[in-house]
DNA sequence: ATGCCTTCTGCAAGAAGA
């Protein structure tokens, strides 16, 4: 089975990249971050007459995710149990469109949009932790009750774990995706039995240009998607790779996807 | 050539991303 995770920065601009990487990819499970759109805005066509199936949160022109499987979707939840709201100043707390999971081919597939935190002294960096941290509790009590579960947390994480993660560390040195928090609390979700395992196969290459100063050209990105496996399905995981092209060209997102292959 | 930011809403310019 093929996983693959990208966050495509809008479905509605992108759908056409997103079909063609569908369809010459071989792809059996895409989890899509960022899709900004409401549910019935979505192009659920163009997907199911490429023979997927559909599951999609979104409220608004703000972050949404998607799950698009060949394999069946089934037991579809738009949110994890303990994910936490973000309430806005006197406005009422909203759980936001940020994880959507559902069953595909026996796996149990999450499509997540941490938040970025947008800068360390922002509201929304620790709602970025908190939204770790919970992720990390869930994913303790699944595999409490079950320790053969196959989980997969993939997505966007908005964290660099490493300082080799970002193209130059002196630029981001003690700031947002880099700071100890934000590298701690991912690393108690792989510390929780959720191991990372793309970058052990593809280990020097970004997911990330930022679309200004050409960034891309430059080759100078981030390396902030991935895709965290319960023990049971990270032991399946037979190749994993960046599709770096996909940031080629006009119209591209300024994320690429992450691929893992699993042995059946 | 891999190329100088892009998306959303809504009609102007602001919000948000990373």
């Amino acid at each position: 089975m093929r996983l693959v995770t990208w966050n495509v920065n809008s479905i509605r601009t992108r759908i056409d990249r997103v079909i063609g990487f569908l369809e010459r990819s071989d792809t059996d499970v895409l989890a899509i971050q960022e899709t900004k759109c409401k549910v019935e805005q979505f192009p659920y066509a163009p997907f199911e007459e490429a023979g997927y199936e559909v599951a999609v949160a979104g409220l608004n022109q703000w972050n949404g995710v998607a799950l698009i499987s060949r394999v069946g979707l089934e037991n579809v939840r738009t949110s994890f149990d303990g994910q936490p709201a973000f309430a806005k100043p006197d406005k009422e707390p909203v759980v936001e469109p940020r994880a959507i999971g559902a069953t595909c081919g026996g796996v149990d597939v999450w499509s997540l949009y941490i938040p970025n935190g947008r800068s360390i002294t922002d509201p929304h960096y620790a709602y970025k932790l908190s939204f770790l941290n919970a992720l990390t509790e869930y994913g303790r009590s699944r595999l409490a009750d079950d320790p053969a579960a196959q989980i997969a947390f993939v997505g966007d994480y908005n964290v660099a774990p490493l300082d080799t993660d970002v193209w130059d560390i002196e630029v981001f040195r003690d700031n947002l995706y880099v700071t100890e928090g934000e590298r701690s609390a991912l690393a108690a979700l792989a510390d929780a039995g959720f191991a990372e395992v793309t970058r052990s196969h593809e280990p020097d290459q970004y997911t990330f240009w930022d679309y200004q100063q050409l960034r891309f050209p430059k080759n100078q990105g981030m390396r902030i998607d991935f895709q965290h496996l319960s023990p049971a399905l990270a032991e399946r995981v037979s190749t994993a790779s960046i599709d770096r092209d996909e940031r080629k060209g006009k119209g591209s997102s300024d994320h690429v996807p992450v691929i893992v292959d699993l042995l059946d």
